[in-house]
DNA sequence: GAATAATAAATTGTTAACAATTTAATTGAC
DNA sequence: GTCAATTAAATTGTTAACAATTTATTATTC
């Protein structure tokens, strides 16, 4: 975990981080605004690293910019919309998967591992916020792995998904469909992963 | 098109509409780094929007981002890549297309035949930046009015996806194309329009 | 001359101040 | 009291200056 003081530390990352989990965690109401100088304060910063963080978050959709008006939260996505972007979410992380599997090394299994337990952990302390992150942080793994080109337009669909249900779901449901995932991988089992894959992306 | 001297003219997203054409026209080499206070003296503002700038064109993954060391042009997707992302774009514009279709009035069938001849005139003029531009206009048309929500990751999609190959283009083909979407929109017929849509985005 | 170290230049990161715009509060007329 | 116009406050837009980092150049040693 990156904290304040780390001498590598990036400031607009870290902020685009905490308002994304913040989002997902539902800590904002719809259609609420997001004002620079207070969010400035709160980190301890200028307006600058601020309005970078509400560019990004606005591109990944979970803001919206009016202009001389700022950002606010976006508002929920109709049902059609959401399974769009769950459709075009597990065309991409299927994609992903198989191109992961055929590289995997003893490292990125430990490093599976721990993100599986992060995110087992989180579940358990009923984090809300820690479980969207870790959620994120497991998927991203493969996704990353698999193509830098792919993981933006990934993290934008991931976060406009989660921002909805995530209040309602089942957290311990959520951990074994995680394991079932991690399982396969570990195999190289490319269709039970996906399989597995399919049925966590509802 | 929007002048310098309007109003109500934006900075922020003038800056990104101008690089975007470039980008996708081809007009930098991959992996070229983009100084900010270069394009902040072509476009006579500071170095402030030019930020904002680069970080949207970095979200929808035309650019890359690394700390301390400014933005560079996104190197080429490879093939199996962009065969997900047209996957992806064409299950997000069947959808909006279908939803677009129900709500169509008398301007907005006007609006369609402006950008459908702002498009075919940019191809009569062989104008690169110009057909990438008016090309999304069109096809945005549809995916805005279907759907705030989807319109970012729809764009972000499309960057990519025209990036590549949009210098091998054959500009009379893809007038035709694209007489077919608007004809069989104009028709109320969605079949028609998803089929003309799919051969569109190949 | 090649490799390394020290220095200079270029570039990004961050901030604070001011301008322009939008929003809220106040005043005044009816 | 209601509505409109005016004023004040809050908020975003933009800039220029400075700090920190990276890259290029020069100097030094072998």
């Amino acid at each position: 975990m990156a904290k304040p003081t780390d001498k590598n530390f990036q400031t607009r990352e870290h902020i685009c981080q905490v308002l994304r989990s913040d989002l997902i965690a539902g800590k904002f109401h719809h259609n609420q605004p997001l004002r620079e100088t207070s969010l400035a304060k709160r980190f301890g910063v200028s307006r600058g690293p601020i309005r970078d963080a509400f560019l990004k978050l606005t591109q990944e959709g979970s803001l919206v910019y009016e202009p001389n008006r700022g950002v606010r939260v976006h508002s929920a996505l109709a049902d059609e919309e959401r399974k769009v972007l769950i459709k075009m979410r597990l065309e991409l992380e299927t994609f992903c998967m198989t191109q992961y599997i055929d590289l995997i090394d003893e490292n990125s299994i430990d490093e599976l591992k721990l993100l599986l337990e992060r995110f087992r952990s989180a579940c358990l302390r009923d984090s809300l916020p820690g479980v969207a992150e870790s959620d994120l942080s497991l998927h991203r793994h493969w996704v990353a792995r698999a193509s830098d080109n792919l993981e933006p337009i990934w993290l934008g669909l991931s976060v406009r998904i989660l921002m909805k249900y995530s209040r309602l779901d089942s957290f311990e449901e959520s951990i074994e469909e995680h394991e079932k995932i991690v399982d396969a991988i570990i195999k190289k089992d490319k269709v039970g992963a996906i399989n597995a894959l399919t049925e966590n992306i509802i």
